[in-house]
DNA sequence: ACTAACCCTTAGCAAGGCTAATGAGCTACG
DNA sequence: CGTAGCTCATTAGCCTTGCTAAGGGTTAGT
């Protein structure tokens, strides 16, 4: 049974680690290729499918005006699609766009390389650990 | 055994998992308070005890200038001391200062609320789960 | 038809990464 | 010694990516 005081201290140094480790992954970035919010972005409309810019941001947990500029990079640079929504014109629907997929799949071989790499030298009991976690670190992420 | 397949799809999930919650955790500062990035600071030195700005920066895995900045802040608050190492005179060395202890601690208490707040209602495994894997992010974060 | 609510955008700010170039101090070697 | 070169930190300046506040167009409710 955790004392109050683990707990918190559980909070703290998770959340001190989980900074650290974002930006050491962000250090990995070539400068060509996509930020890592851009790759998020790209990566959640993969797996989720096409949906509003204000969806989009409740999921990434950014604000509208964020995603709007976000998104309009990767327009811009033909990554994304961005069509006004009939039913309502108000919205806009975001969608992948096969240049995006294609970014997004050769992309991910590389960007993952020193994650999966490192992944690789872990024992599979971490592994299955970090597999257990991300949904849970969603969750919280979510709440 | 995990295929390649998964394991870069395990890495990928897991980054963007990671960019959700320190951004869901970045909502949660208080205007007033210190910025995660400070408190990351704060936090290690408390843990470490004094460091040149040269460990900090690569300790924190930012640049030295990064951490110049950043330091500069927190002594002007005067949560940190900062004096010239006698032995080395182009090294400086930080530490936290009382009154960094006990922002540090006071704060503690209100900034790890939501998150603390949020491991109670997790259950006893998936706390464990979190335990284990803190030191393992910093394991890949060293690597 | 008017008003209110909603979705997105525009404008502008702050935090916090970075690189490049500079200054100050140490060290090693002729 | 003295100086040439290295190392630690800083300065200057850039970029990304969060944010809030305010505004425009669209929809919905009375």
């Amino acid at each position: 049974m955790p004392s109050a005081t683990a707990t918190s201290e559980l909070a703290s140094e998770f959340r001190v680690s989980l900074m650290r480790l974002g930006r050491r992954l962000r250090l990995e970035r070539p400068d060509e290729g996509p930020t890592p919010t851009q790759l998020a972005v790209l990566g959640t409309l993969e797996r989720h499918g096409p949906m509003t810019l204000g969806e989009l941001a409740s999921h990434e947990k950014v604000q509208p005006p964020s995603m709007t500029r976000t998104t309009a990079t990767l327009v811009e640079r033909g990554l994304l699609t961005r069509v006004t929504a009939p039913a309502d014109r108000r919205q806009v629907q975001i969608a992948i766009s096969d240049a995006g997929l294609a970014l997004l799949r050769e992309d991910r071989k590389r960007r993952d390389a020193w994650l999966a790499g490192h992944f690789d030298k872990l024992t599979s009991d971490e592994r299955a650990l970090l597999h257990q976690v991300a949904p849970l670190l969603d969750r919280l992420a979510q709440s």
